[in-house]
DNA sequence: AATGAATGAGCTTTCATTCAT
DNA sequence: TATGAATGAAAGCTCATTCAT
């Protein structure tokens, strides 16, 4: 709270160049983007990078921490709809398809890393994967107790099929198809569609 | 066609250092396996890997043009089984599964450079992508004039929510999830029984 | 001479500061120490440094300095007795063991550096070196004269093989051998035994 | 012993580099000299050097195993003399001060280094020094039980003592003294007189 | 006078590629 | 054809020094 004037810059230095560092990885991957081009983009000098981060892998455990933030929210905006199960799969879809939207470039970055390395695989499951699907699973064994599912239901599958159609327009996106990339919006409201016909019959 | 002994030991030497080269980046990325790496998983020296291939950028695009011949193979038993709708859907996600399976490596390199190496995602693109999803518009458009789709149906999209669960699926499977990994055949049957459920009514 | 408090302030922190350097160079060398850890064992900033040496070089001149210093006093220790020889030995041993013993991480600073550094030995050389066999000699001349040496000694020669068991000795302890410095004071008394027996017979 | 044409080669590469790396070092220092220095001096290319030392430190201790190869050799020397007390003195410290001539610039390299690097240092002591003195200190046991030294002579002391002129000329030398270096043969002389002045009263 | 963030030259090290054997 | 030593460009990172505050 009581930040002084100094941190307060500092921090948005810090972002300033986080931002450009998403920037450039994105378009080059992070392995193959160097810290002169983070620098150049961020329209500073290489060394003071390192005044603001550790070191290169510093900067991709940054840009995870903010996916984690952003998963954060999401977990919230879904658990404070839960109650209402009609609205729920429009708005939450939206939520999300708008939030993937948003965090684009920063989810290519981290995702392309998280394919080949496996200790930065571990750490996105920890703290993003795992808990979201915790939470997804509660959910599900809750449809079941309801009956609102099938008693033989396999929460643990029935989450992952739940998350699949939306992961996998995701890929799509990532893979650079200009079609989800153009029409992102309507590729919303027939997710939507598809989801209802699936989950209310 | 006529092809000589000298040539076919070639190709097999050619292959044998394509799957060490799959073996060993699928463990730690493109960008980070180094050459002699290739070259000892292979069991050859490095200057030999260049007897095979034009350098290192080539040998990823050798692991596409198998993934390519893996989609064509797909793609014609997709289309061998048109006639019959009833069945195909669970022999087509059977079989796409499987794919999936065998050629998990692969995609994994594959797909990672692909999100961040634009030259390689546009060949991607023409080689794998298109012509896969050219193929299923069609077909979707010829659902629409049988009735068998809504009119209003947006081809292009429904094709990819249609492909997006499978997509999802594998995603999760790249980004490392145990339990996809571990049952994936329990995913396969239960994939079937979800796009079942969204087709046949 | 009428300095005002200013300057004794300015001159009481550049030893402070001086101090600090020779605690810290002394343990990893000055090549290895950053002006950082200079700044930091100081507890100033690292731009203050500045404001009293004109660059990290000038840190060392200014460890040269106070051993010119020290070797100075030494000098002037030693022409004071001259004259009375039978004690001058003992006297004058016991007091250069000691010298080394208080500027021991000082002498481990320069002497490191004047081995591969050519203009800093240079400097030593003039200062501190030269003048104090240039002394030592034309007392060995006088001895000669007086008959108390052979006349065919090479005063030159005779000299450093006189100063070569002290120095010998703080080359050991250089080195970290711990029972030298453990028990300097036995050494300080065992080499005035070794000298007596050779210079007086 | 069956050693390839290939591992000479090699060897003897390694050799070169190594030579020109104790000539560079020996006139900048180690941590001042850079990598690409050694490798002009060598006449390689940078890269060429890691292919024979696993790193820059390495290189330091390629020079102290050639140096720990020399000493064993002088103890080697002394004890094949110990037998023959009325010339030892004089033929070891000959030999000796011609192993200093002979290695002068790898010691200059070596004691610099290890002033102010601990660990470098305790290496040193381990192999080189605690050996040499160890032995002496027998030796020096063994005339006290002949009664050839007091019986109350601290064996330690005495073995650093009998040492210290010899390493105090080798200092003056490692100091840039131009007399030392210029008369080395003659230090000899007047050393072994200095010592059979001594020792042999 | 004191500060410490910013700078960028220069370091060690890696590694794709070549080529003499 | 196979080899692997040699190459040198280019990477990540450090740190002496400056200068606006």
């Amino acid at each position: 709270m009581a930040e002084s004037i100094q941190d307060q810059i500092a921090q948005l230095r810090r972002e300033h160049i986080l931002t450009a560092a998403i920037d450039v990885i994105a378009e080059r991957g992070f392995q193959k983007t160097t810290v002169k081009q983070i620098a150049q983009r961020a329209g500073v000098a290489d060394g003071t990078i390192y005044n603001y981060f550790k070191n290169k892998d510093d900067i991709l455990l940054a840009i995870i921490a903010q996916l984690t933030e952003a998963e954060a929210r999401e977990m919230h905006f879904a658990e404070a709809r839960q109650v209402d199960f009609t609205n729920f799969l429009q708005e939450y879809i939206a939520h999300r398809m708008n939030e993937i939207d948003e965090n684009f470039r920063a989810l290519k970055v981290v995702l392309s890393e998280t394919f080949v390395n496996a200790e930065l695989g571990r750490q996105v499951f920890e703290q993003i994967y795992d808990p979201t699907f915790a939470i997804a699973e509660k959910y599900f064994e809750a449809l079941k107790a309801d009956g609102a599912l099938p008693a033989d239901t396999d929460s643990k599958i029935a989450v992952r099929l739940f998350a699949s159609p939306l992961l996998g327009l995701m890929l799509l996106r990532l893979m650079g198809d200009p079609h989800a990339e153009a029409n992102w919006d309507a590729y919303t409201a027939a997710m939507v569609a598809f989801m209802k016909q699936i989950y209310e019959q």
